[in-house]
DNA sequence: CAGCCGTGGAG
DNA sequence: TCTCCAAGGCT
């Protein structure tokens, strides 16, 4: 089990100082820690936010700076849709919501790049909602300190209801969800937990002596060679230019498989991230949009 | 729902 | 070197 007591004493002394969990941090740039820190570790976030928030403090501003210019700050985080899709939601933040971030889960998950856990933390984080706040951290120690497991199952609708149950019914909730994702983030972590300096006393796996469970080996998913590098290679190019680029200066970022590197700017067509301007050449879509 | 979508640090 | 994986979302 997770005693509240035991986490939150343990949080008051251990967390780290994150620039996002500061006062006086607005819902908007939460937000954008949020869409940053999908599948993109903490140490790479914090100083692309730090100059991100500065350069961009409301929905307008993003919505304004244009997609090309927001594509290029977000730089090497990875998953440049993320950075697509965060201007987007920039976009209809400021039209729609008159530049306020939604309070409400049901809201926040109608806007572009927010899914179930993004919404969610939102919602708590940024507005001290009691709502359960589940991502892979929280569900790794709830595996481990609940159910005794040595991890996470696949996710599902029951994940929320565990998480659900184990909140405090006061206003410690958001404290408590951010308390479980740092002890996951830095104590019970997937590789090698540091059960050592564990605050949880009645830790079920702990309890169980460490049982290794029936682990089917989730496979992790290749990267070199596939079209995820040839996009990244490409985008390289494209972010470095502050002009459209030729064919040519494309084709050479790319050259052991013409197909592939084909298919990979199709790709980045589709996904709105390049367009292709009238004399033939490419640039980050939106480059030459003008400002309102 | 399984597969796809980047990148780089750690072990 | 190579494997793992880091506050997910979308189709």
């Amino acid at each position: 089990m997770i005693d509240p007591e035991e986490l939150l004493g343990w949080y008051s002394v251990a967390q780290r100082d994150l620039p996002w969990r500061r006062p006086g941090v607005s819902a908007w740039q939460i937000l954008v820690s949020e869409f940053m820190l999908q599948q993109t570790p903490v140490a790479r976030v914090d100083p692309i936010w730090r100059d991100w928030v500065a350069r961009w403090p409301t929905p307008s501003a993003t919505a304004d700076a244009g997609a090309a210019a927001v594509v290029r700050a977000w730089g090497k985080l990875g998953y440049p849709r993320r950075a697509k899709r965060l201007h987007e939601c920039a976009e209809v933040i400021a039209t729609r919501y008159d530049d306020v971030v939604p309070d409400d889960v049901e809201t926040l998950l109608t806007l572009p790049g927010i899914g179930t856990y993004t919404a969610r933390a939102v919602a708590c984080f940024a507005y001290r909602q009691r709502v359960p706040v589940v991502d892979t951290n929280v569900r790794r120690v709830v595996a481990r300190a609940v159910h005794g497991l040595p991890d996470a199952g696949s996710p599902s609708r029951r994940d929320l209801e565990d998480v659900g149950a184990l909140l405090p019914d006061d206003e410690r909730a958001p404290v408590f969800s951010v308390a479980v994702m740092e002890l996951g983030a830095t104590v019970c972590t997937a590789r090698a937990p540091r059960c050592g300096v564990c605050p949880l006393s009645h830790c079920a796996w702990r309890a169980l002596g460490f049982p290794a469970g029936t682990a089917a080996p989730r496979r992790v998913q290749k990267y070199a060679g596939t079209d995820r590098q040839v996009r990244g290679r490409l985008l390289d190019v494209l972010r470095a230019s502050s002009s459209p680029v030729s064919r040519a200066d494309l084709d050479v970022a790319w050259t052991t498989d013409p197909a592939q590197r084909d298919r990979a700017l199709d790709s980045l067509l589709v996904d709105g991230l390049v367009e292709q301007t009238a004399d033939g050449r490419f640039a980050l879509c939106g480059e030459g949009d003008p400002l309102p």
